[in-house]
DNA sequence: ATGCAACAGTTGCAAACACCAACTGATGGG
DNA sequence: CCCATCAGTTGGTGTTTGCAACTGTTGCAT
């Protein structure tokens, strides 16, 4: 494969990083909410009544983390802890109706800017899509062997080759 | 535009994004330094001899974080703040030649990750580019005639850096 | 030349986000 | 009954970021 394409991929790589991270970083973004908070209504949204583990296994994320994070979403009102059922040990998260008017809101807005975004690109937006899925799949493939190495994160399988790839990704 | 498609979309981009944050978080990722560091090294790979503040523009950063992270790589040994130039104000950073041996092996593993990740793809790899490459541009479009009102965005000139972006995206 | 606005960079400060380690309480096998 | 294990919380720490304030430089206009 061609070097300098697979460079052109990556400096486009980086540049998406930065422009996610610049519109992340506004504060009218998530109607009040911070950006992992509006990451984890948005699991919420996904999963049916996952519990704090489980989202935070889909996430990717810490679940210490995630606790964090949904302490502010519940003093927000925007998230119950429900307890008390068979596991007592388990809380199951739910949206309350303020939390599930805040997705419908940040759904609407978002995919209002997606589709003028889609748009804005030459290709048919479904054609589009499925290479982005596709990437992202194969990303996902790649990296699980890359990173997930170095320590268990989160999901169990894990399995780890010996940090054989070292990818940095993040050049 | 179909909206399930959109949500297609934005539910891959979430999970890119969730990716790139554990790829990027794993240590042996960038030959010991830290990520920011370690974009900052690309952005001056790809820059010839930018000044901080060109830098911070070109990579959508505040110029006080860049400062700082370019502090860690001088400590490093990795850039050089040249100074006394024609404009006594400015610095120039240019690269050691630790730092461009460094920026060699970013680029190494980096390359070999990325030609497996293309690889993955069942799309001919200069077509995934290209799709690619057109959805950021076009997120970039998209982002800067969203807000550009909101706030300072970091390098005032605005003149496109990718700065501030009303959108979420982030959802 | 002098004065002042704009610029380049640094530093002080605060916030968001992430992880690991240690802890508490619940479960369940031996 | 005891202990390993699991779910979740809390304490501590590190990185990354931005804004505000400050220093020094430049250049323009008076």
């Amino acid at each position: 494969m061609d070097i300098a394409v697979v460079r052109r991929f990556r400096r486009s790589l980086r540049r998406l990083e930065r422009l996610l991270e610049a519109i992340l970083r506004d504060e009218t973004c998530c109607h009040g909410v911070s950006v992992a908070q509006c990451h984890a209504l948005m699991g919420m949204d996904e999963l049916e009544r996952p519990s704090l583990g489980g989202l935070a296994v889909h996430m990717g994320l810490d679940k210490s983390t995630l606790s964090r994070t949904v302490d502010g979403l519940v003093k927000a009102g925007l998230v119950l802890r429900e307890q008390g059922g068979v596991d007592r040990r388990k809380t199951l998260l739910l949206l309350t109706e303020n939390g599930k008017a805040l997705c419908q809101r940040i759904h609407t807005d978002n995919d209002a800017l997606f589709v003028k975004v889609l748009e804005g690109v030459e290709v048919a937006s479904d054609q589009v899509i499925s290479v982005f899925e596709g990437l992202v799949e194969s990303l996902s493939r790649q990296g699980r062997s890359a990173a997930q190495g170095s320590k268990g994160c989160g999901a169990g399988a894990g399995k780890m080759g010996p940090g054989a790839i070292a990818g940095d990704s993040h050049d």
